[in-house]
DNA sequence: AGCACGCCGACT
DNA sequence: GTCGGCGTGCTC
């Protein structure tokens, strides 16, 4: 009897064997259910084996094999099995936590036909003006359907009762259901003529064959986003799908529609953790059967099975968020060259600031560097930045006098300011002026910080919240104040200056409830604030037509972090917070208020001289020996008892100096945030100057470190780490 | 990770 | 006498 080898979910780096009967039809990659301890699990069939090393009474069999949805292809195995390999994850836990969530159930899913809408031929013979005008709901979806098929989802954007009026249509045979065409040709609403060096990166990526890294290294307004669709348009035509990954979920539903607006007749589908159950699984399906042609999503989209994949796109390389921070702690943007490189197609990574990394690898010729040095919108030229010095300025509530006036100057012409400060709330802690008591976490090793508005001590790292003392509760003094500068008394000192104006605080606070952020997006879009305050959220987001400055309060402490990667973060954030600066009309201002006015990133950002800047970390990097010209491996563990951690720890030290390979290991040292909800947190660094190098330890290392009895510790291997 | 089994303390 | 604490061990 066949015994086929099975993924599950559970922590253990082995397949599971199960008996598989001979009328059963079982393909490689189908999902199964299968017998696991006392319950029914759902895993995926990986490969077959002629006989089972385990007691062949032992061993069940497949209860019963899922097809309502066709067998994950092998690449999608090959790709799983080597981010297990390289990350050091589970393969049963790294195979199912590719699977949308709805496809980990043991109940099959029924795959909804994906049904677009279209003029009958008696609908276009009729002709809109036949139908009364009256009807508004109607004759926009018949407006909307004479330039292109839609789909339901698409047509009830258009407005709620469209599904009705729909069914109306439908009825008095205005409107035909069809199945998507599959159609060699498309819809391309080609506007703007590319600029010559857009030009020649689209025809550099279309004219490769086979594999290759593209570096798409544009500066703000240089029109990244033309060469995408344009390489899209490429690839449509050849019959080919395109992944477009990005960093986060607030960014997609405005991309959905802008890239439905330039391909409105091509099937494209999002996919990302904001997406309910149904809905992700329904959109992944279309993806892997080929349907979807466009496929936008976050960094869990890189698994998406994609038959006819022809280029990979992954918008601002730079952000961090491509990394996953617990579980299978991959990286988005690796895992999507490696697949790139799988299906032999090529792969653009794009950002105005590339990471290190990839910057690295561009100079040394590994990736293909595309750069665009024009603006291809209005004002031609980027903002000018300007630094103030804070030691040379007195402050008020934080904020200098020639940013207040700065400000006061757009108020009075009419245009938007955004202060960025990278900090919620209103003080980052509240101190006894009297004894030097700080609000402190029980939990944690951060300070609490104050919230006015409901008048509570927050941590934000485990999310305790306490009412504010009336009295020091060391002391007994009722003199407390708060110290330093967040959101909220931004706010409020900008609320006091200006009356009259309308602010408007954007903040996870803020933009906690559902909705709460498009309303606000739209405010700002329809000029109803004079003046956001906000966090990095706002450097995110979508371009706001008025807004001419940019303030940015206290970026120093990214300046000389113990973080190496501190600095490299707040160009990066401060270049896409100062590219939302300008209109049309008018050349942006960026005011930074510093301490070090003369640090070398102001004058790079000065000059928006990346390159400059890119230089200088580099050589950093090279004699401090870190990375891009180092490859790392994290080893991290917690325990409430710190002792534990730190035995668990040590232990992994000398087993790892035991194996004698060519791997530099660190001293065991606490985490950046050494207690965090009551856990003690230590860590352990390991690296080396070649990815293989250190691979190789690591398959040793791993299964002894699994040997280490750990009672109340949790640990977690993060290879290529970028947080600490 | 679940989820059992298993052997010691305070309750109807 | 039982309910239940979470320590330890297994899952094909």
């Amino acid at each position: 009897m066949p015994i086929i080898r099975v993924a599950l979910d559970v922590p253990l780096s082995t397949l599971f064997d199960y008996k598989v009967n001979d009328e059963m039809q079982l393909e490689i990659g189908q999902r199964v259910v299968v017998p696991f301890g006392r319950k029914e699990v759902v895993g995926i069939a990986m490969e077959w084996a002629e006989q089972s090393e385990l007691d062949v009474a032992r061993i069940k069999s497949v209860v019963r094999v899922l097809d309502d949805v066709p067998p994950l292809p092998p690449e999608t195995l090959n790709l799983l099995r080597f981010c297990s390999d390289y990350y050091h994850y589970p393969i049963g836990m790294t195979a199912l936590s590719a699977l949308p969530t709805r496809l980990r159930d043991i109940e099959p899913i029924v795959v909804k036909q994906s049904l677009v809408y279209a003029l009958s031929a008696a609908g276009r013979a009729l002709g809109i003006e036949s139908l009364p005008k009256r009807r508004v709901v109607q004759q926009s979806i018949l407006l909307a359907l004479s330039k292109a098929p839609m789909s339901g989802t698409q047509l009830r954007e258009l407005s709620a009762s469209a599904p009705a009026a729909l069914k109306l249509l439908i009825e008095a045979g205005w409107v035909q259901a069809c199945a998507p065409m599959a159609s060699d040709t498309h819809v391309f609403n080609d506007a703007h003529a590319l600029t010559a060096e857009q030009q020649r990166a689209v025809d550099a990526v279309t004219q490769t064959k086979g594999f290759a890294c593209f570096l798409l290294h544009g500066i703000t307004g240089s029109g990244k986003t033309e060469v995408y669709v344009h390489l899209m348009d490429a690839m449509l035509k050849q019959g080919g799908q395109v992944l477009l990954l990005v960093p986060e979920i607030n960014l997609t539903p405005q991309l959905e529609n802008y890239f439905r607006s330039r391909f409105p007749d091509v099937e494209l589908v999002s996919l990302h953790s904001g997406l309910a159950d149904g809905e992700r699984a329904q959109n992944w399906i279309k993806a892997q059967s080929g349907a979807a042609r466009i496929v936008l999503g976050t960094r869990l989209a890189v698994f998406t099975p994609l038959p006819k994949l022809s280029l990979i796109l992954v918008d601002e390389e730079h952000d961090a968020s491509f990394k996953q921070q617990d579980g299978l702690r991959y990286s988005a943007r690796d895992v999507a060259i490696f697949r790139a490189n799988q299906h032999a197609v090529p792969i653009v990574l794009g950002s105005a600031t590339p990471s290190l990394e990839s910057w690295h690898n561009a100079q040394s010729g590994r990736y293909t560097m595309l750069k665009l040095t024009q603006r291809a919108v209005q004002p031609a030229t980027l903002p000018l930045v300007r630094c103030l010095d804070v030691g040379q300025l007195p402050l008020q509530e934080g904020l200098s006098e020639p940013l207040l006036t700065a400000i006061e100057s757009r108020l009075q012409r009419k245009e938007q300011s955004l202060i960025f400060i990278n900090r919620r709330g209103y003080a980052p802690v509240l101190m006894c002026t009297a004894c030097g008591w700080l609000s402190e976490c029980k939990h944690c090793a951060g300070k609490l910080v104050l919230h006015l508005k409901d008048r509570t001590l927050r941590c934000h790292h485990c999310g305790a919240q306490q009412r504010v003392p009336h009295a020091c509760p060391t002391c007994g003094d009722a003199d407390l104040k708060p110290v330093g500068m967040g959101t909220q008394r931004i706010e409020e000192a900008l609320q006091a200056r200006f009356p009259e104006a309308r602010i408007l605080r954007v903040d996870r606070d803020s933009t906690r409830n559902k909705g709460a952020w498009d309303a606000m997006r739209k405010k700002i879009h329809d000029g109803e604030a004079d003046i956001l305050v906000g966090t990095q959220m706002l450097a995110k987001g979508h371009d706001f037509p008025n807004l001419t400055l940019v303030g940015v309060l206290n970026p120093d402490g990214g300046l000389y972090s113990a973080d190496f990667r501190a600095s490299e973060k707040l160009f990066a954030q401060l270049t896409q917070v100062g590219g939302r600066a300008g209109r049309a009309d008018k050349v942006g201002e960026v005011i930074v208020q510093t301490a070090f006015p003369t640090h070398p990133l102001f004058n790079a950002l000065r000059e928006h001289d990346y390159e400059a800047w890119a230089q200088i970390l580099l050589e950093e990097r090279q004699s401090a020996g870190f990375p891009p010209f180092m490859f790392q491996v994290l080893l991290s563990a917690e325990a409430k008892q710190e002792g534990e951690a730190l035995a668990f720890l040590k232990r992994a030290r000398v087993t790892a100096l035991e194996l004698e390979k060519p791997v530099e290991v660190y001293g065991v040292i606490p985490a950046a945030m050494p207690k965090r909800a009551n856990h003690h947190r230590v860590q352990l660094l390991v690296q080396s100057d070649a990815r293989r190098t250190l691979q190789d330890f690591l398959r040793s290392w791993k299964p002894r470190l699994d040997a280490i009895q750990t009672k109340q510790i949790r640990w977690s291997l993060d290879i290529d780490p970028l947080e600490f």
